[in-house]
DNA sequence: CGTGGGAAGTCGGGAAATAGGAC
DNA sequence: CGTCCTATTTCCCGACTTCCCAC
């Protein structure tokens, strides 16, 4: 890389030029790093191909069901009762969530019931059937015992469980793809359990079964040493497809949906996908305000299905929703997104709170997260929506005519690679690097800036409704740290007084000694009172950011190289914003961004 | 052209585990 | 330096978007 004039080198960063990267942290080897790039660089456009060799161990499995000793009971209809394995091994899902809210949902129940009955013997189905006859209470108190038992565990227990556990991760959780070794993302198969769902989900409580190297398909290059499978069993297939990422793969029972092994974000695999996400979202910056004139100009259109199209378009500009795929109704949570909102989500408010034109959205959005927001729109798009709503019933499509493949077929003539969802990216890049422009300025301290970037991160997060639960223990924590705050005060006056006092002496007794205690007790109040800001700006940032997670948008959706630019900029060091985890994510990104980036 | 379904990959909050700081 | 508690990190596993192909 030697040859290659910095001019030309910054050009290929700023480009995001994935030849002259490799992944970051250690230091390159001599004669290694420009080959891995080589074969992509020629081949990749033309055939499709992700990899070119890969080798792996394959899966690790869940231990087997060990049965309950003999002690613990189970009862029905007040009589002890030993369960056969199979069937013992469903109750025990059942019994270890005893405490958890959904045990007593009635769908929860009904759906494990049924499939519990398909795991027992003839006898006992005829015998158990009522599942209010069931205790699992005995069971239930057997786990937590368990699992008290493994907090108390010695040190040296813990440390031979951790050494066992690194063994697993060396082995299994690291392949190698075209000459790297890169780590794997999930490498263990999920054990069996009940299915939980998220929300008001119709299939929460089913059986989850457990996954047999029978229902394992491996993908690995044939070139390559195939894994093994366990003794006695063998895989449901072994193929050589390069032109996807996985390395394993199952069908899962509840949805029939196919679950997969992949690469972790650190891998060259992951990490270029992502930039090439950021690099769309830049495309798209630079035609926005054209597709923006468009969409304005169609709401006037004759045709109804162009007028929703662009309508939709203008929420999921404006508001960042995502794109909204219609979903089987019955097999999933009733959630939806923009190109499945129905009129029930929807209210239009002529006049509200001294605007005009106020439409107020409220529905169950991803993981049934709510979505909820009143926003003043042009009079145009109002004026549409109360067209679209025109004879229409609660459970009605707001946009019948259209829904996301024929969005998505239309962005993509606008631009090449265009979604919906990449205009999620574009406005949470380009709201974080605004703000940051915004919020910061290079006189304020370390903590200072930090509280700025976090209200930038703030801002996306609640332009993108990434809400969360207030933490059980917040009210808490905010109290522990107000009691900090307080204490600091008082030792900050305290140590003012002392200074003041200091002063006094040296005043008087005018000697070396008194002085050097003035220098001393200075020190020390300006020392004291940095922590005290500190601790300030921390209670500031942790209440604001109550019910807002950072953590979805910082990982998915803003570029890494704002932030990264903004860090060097203003000379805050990248562990502050990123740990180690992030960082490895993001080595692409601080290793090829300076600090005149733009988004 | 739409539609329906499968496949592959990205996005998501909460729980569990671990690290780190106070005592 | 060990213990305990809190804060952060990692894991878990589900939910969604997009693409593609058959009809």
């Amino acid at each position: 890389d030697r040859e290659h004039s910095h001019k030309e080198h910054k050009r290929d960063k700023e480009r995001g030029n994935w030849k002259n990267y490799t992944t970051g942290g250690k230091k390159k080897a001599k004669n290694e790093p420009e080959e891995k790039w080589k074969w992509w660089e020629e081949e990749k456009c033309t055939d499709g191909s992700k990899w070119r060799f890969l080798e792996h161990k394959g899966p690790v499995f869940p231990p087997p069901y060990e049965p309950l000793p003999d002690r613990v009971r189970f009862y029905y209809d007040g009589k002890a009762m030993k369960l056969s394995p199979g069937a013992e091994e469903v109750a025990t899902f059942y019994a270890k969530m005893l405490d958890h809210e959904y045990t007593t949902k009635d769908i929860f129940r009904k759906n494990f019931f049924k499939d519990w009955r398909k795991e027992m013997t003839s006898e006992e189905k005829s015998k158990i059937t009522e599942l209010k006859k069931c205790d699992f209470t005995e069971m239930h108190e057997y786990f937590k015992a368990q699992s008290e038992a493994r907090k108390q565990m010695s040190k040296e227990e813990k440390q031979k469980i951790k050494e066992e556990n690194e063994r697993i991760l060396q082995e299994y959780g690291y392949c190698v793809m075209d000459n790297h070794r890169e780590r794997i993302g999930n490498f263990r198969i999920e054990p069996p359990g009940l299915f939980r769902g998220r929300g008001d989900h119709p299939k929460m409580g089913k059986l989850k079964r457990r996954i047999r190297p029978e229902d394992i398909i491996i993908n690995c290059s044939k070139d390559s040493v195939h894994p093994k499978a366990p003794p006695g069993t063998r895989w449901k297939e072994v193929r050589h497809d390069n032109k996807v990422t996985w390395l394993v793969s199952w069908t899962e029972n509840i949805q029939g949906s196919i679950k997969y092994i992949m690469l972790n974000p650190s891998s060259r695999i992951k990490g270029e996908k992502d930039w090439q996400k950021y690099e769309t979202a830049r495309r798209l910056k630079k035609i926005v305000e054209r597709i923006r004139a468009q969409y304005r100009e169609d709401w006037r259109s004759k045709e109804m299905r162009i007028r929703q199209r662009a309508v939709a378009l203008y929420f999921i500009d404006k508001l960042a929703l995502r794109a909204g795929n219609e979903k089987d109704e019955g097999e999933t949570a009733d959630t939806v997104g923009c190109c499945s909102l129905r009129v029930e989500h929807i209210r239009l408010h002529p006049q509200m709170d001294g605007q005009d034109y106020v439409v107020e959205l409220d529905f169950p959005g991803k993981d049934s997260i709510r979505y909820y927001n009143k926003v003043s729109v042009e009079k145009r798009v109002f004026k549409n929506l109360q067209l679209f709503l025109e004879n229409k019933q609660a459970k009605d499509d707001l946009f019948d005519r259209l829904n996301t493949s024929i969005l998505n077929k239309h962005l993509q003539e606008l631009m090449d690679g265009l979604t919906a969802k990449v205009f999620r990216t574009y406005n949470a890049s380009i709201t974080l690097q605004q703000q940051l422009k915004e919020l910061t300025s290079s006189d304020d301290n370390i903590p200072e800036k930090i509280l700025s970037y976090n209200r930038a991160n703030r801002a996306v997060a609640v332009l993108c409704n990434h809400q969360r639960a207030p933490p059980k223990t917040f009210e808490k924590s905010m109290h522990n740290l107000q009691t900090k705050i307080d204490e600091k005060k008082k030792q900050l006056s305290a140590a003012k007084k002392e200074l003041k006092a200091a002063k006094a002496d040296a005043k008087t007794l005018r000697d070396e000694k008194s002085k050097r205690a003035v220098e001393t007790k200075k020190k020390a109040v300006q020392r004291i009172s940095e922590q005290l800001m500190k601790l300030e700006v921390q209670a500031t940032d942790r209440e604001e950011n109550k019910q807002i997670a950072l953590g979805t948008s910082k990982l998915n959706y803003l570029d890494p190289r704002i932030s990264v630019a903004w860090c060097k900029k203003l000379g805050v060091p990248i562990e502050k914003i990123y740990n180690k985890t992030q960082r490895e994510k993001f080595a692409w990104a601080i290793d090829m961004t300076d600090e005149d980036f733009e988004f």
